[in-house]
DNA sequence: AATGAATGAGGGTTCATTCAT
DNA sequence: TATGAATGAACCCTCATTCAT
């Protein structure tokens, strides 16, 4: 990669970025592409320069996010643990991202209601991707005899959504760490599906 | 009440039911008054003449919704129940309305990018006592030694988590019905916290 | 019609109008939506009221003059007169037209570069029903041997092109009266396809 | 000329077939700096080494065409032919150039909306003067009895009209050739002015 | 001689809001 | 009560133009 490439490579970061705060703050609706641009100092124009409109520059954001999820979660699977252990990486994982990548993070939530077409179906098919790694970690638990005879689908929903949720209430200032919040998630979730 | 006013109350449920749809399908930014009031056979101006501006009527919204949920919960609080029971029919009440209610009850997750000042305000206080009722039911059941020594908050903001991201998947064709799910979600947290 | 849709109905005619004008100076990309309702000393928006968006309001003052057009070759194609009195006339009827409906009149020639899809076709297709009258009174001229033997479709295309171009340079303060010209024209035009 | 100057001259020329095309597809406000660029693998910043601006550019195309229209038209004046001839030739070569330099030719048509000021007023100059070779070619053919006692200066314009026109229906791929055209068109116009 | 990057003005469009009727 | 019409602010996006390199 070029010089240049590089530079373009790195700006765009920034934006994505820059882009990922806003979405956090105001919803995708309320992220105009204004302040996007002029958090870091520039100006809508540039902007566009390097995306090609918001819904590119929104979809793009959600597709760093995701990607960095699944290769997350994919290099856990891959490990030679046992369920358990894998079930507490990923959450760990999991929650560790969500509070360090807020703003990024934050936003995968509710994509219906910001993408169509090819856009949405793509973020739909990586999230499921996601959760059906869930999915295969609880499966292997139960062969294994590790878990309880759980419903895997609705126990994968409980897991994401108690995560997922962090996003409402966590704040640094908070009085719990992100490693105790990891932590506590970890072990009661996991008290749920041992046998 | 007279029978005017009465008419009046009837036509503003109307209208909510209606704002709470559109807010569901389409997120506030994306929800215009035209639609709220065309769902009706309204046109946006007869919306005006009962409720103020946009920010009122899905500020109303919230309310409806909240105030629904905090009868329910302190009902339940009410009873002379263990708090495992407590907990199990808080649980199940709120899939429940989080269900049958569906887009009402969607909207209540990100009051922050709705509203301000005043509204918000109040909003995050009726939340943040429905959550506390929650806490009393998991407080009650630690000092009675039916749960274990849990994190109050964190437990709670798992069990809020968990019930609030059915949102995101629920279907009335999915292969669960309300009542499983229901069923499932109060097992699997209540074993989160029993000893 | 109710009296409210004849008031539409009339400012939907004054707002074609000032579209035709401002198109006719300015083209379809120089025209702007601000300028077509500044004219009426209305707002964009109000116009928005009453047009989907510019290229319906454009393509919708294409249609007003086509359908004029076509109404009026074809009262005289119905006519029971001699070819040469028909193609008289049509020569006439269009140059007056042209002339007293300039602004509108002047537009219909480049729809290429304007719309697209659908309304492109519509357009396409009246003018060219409008051109094949021409031909139809060239061929019975022919036929009944008081033209002489012509290439129909370039000579249809020399009348066009000559009685179009007028929007070129005729000027209402000029030293001739339409009448002069509409006749002028006429009478060479016919001396060029008589035998 | 220097070769440094040969080459600058050259590029420009490049330039000038590219807006050129540009400009017949998409009209003035259609044609972006940036397409014209891109035709050459240039990009837009490069266009402006060589013109001061966009209108600067366009009013140069005009030039271009204008000036071989008038060279041409002036060296068939200045033959020992009939005025007959002369206007055949005229026209003959009206039409071929406006065909063969379809691009560069269609976009005299409208100035008006294009340009201001000084540049306009050249235009209108340039293109008058060409009209008047016209005109003298008339008054020469009425003259000499040739013709017969025509309104030169209408006659002139359904002349122009006429060939003009050609823009907006000649294809390549249509049934008749360039020199079938130029024929047509030159015996009917003829057959017009002829005693 | 060329270009990458940035800018800012301007245009199309939407929509909450108002107000006379 | 209800609404038709109008408004204006705000947003997305394009593009001519500039300038450092």
């Amino acid at each position: 990669m070029s010089l240049r490439e590089k530079k373009i490579e790195k700006k765009k970061q920034e934006i994505l970025r820059s882009a990922a705060e806003v979405l956090y703050e105001k919803g995708y609706h309320g992220a105009t592409m204004e302040e996007i641009a002029s958090r870091l100092l520039m100006t809508k124009g540039s902007v566009y320069y390097y995306f090609k409109n918001k819904e590119d520059l929104l979809y793009q954001v959600h597709m760093v996010i995701i990607d960095i999820s699944l290769q997350t979660i994919e290099e856990i699977m891959a490990r030679d643990q046992s369920p358990t252990e894998k079930l507490r990486d990923a959450i760990v994982s999991h929650i560790e991202l969500a509070i360090s990548e807020k703003p990024m993070f934050a936003i995968i939530d509710n994509p219906d209601q910001t993408f169509s077409g090819e856009h949405l179906q793509e973020i739909v098919k990586l999230r499921s991707k996601y959760a059906h790694c869930f999915d295969d970690i609880l499966k292997e638990g139960v062969e294994k005899g590790e878990f309880s005879k759980i419903d895997i689908k609705l126990t994968r929903m409980i897991i994401l959504g108690a995560m997922n949720w962090i996003q409402q209430w966590y704040s640094p200032d908070g009085e719990r760490s992100k490693e105790e919040i990891a932590q506590t998630f970890s072990e009661s979730l996991l008290k749920m599906v041992l046998k």
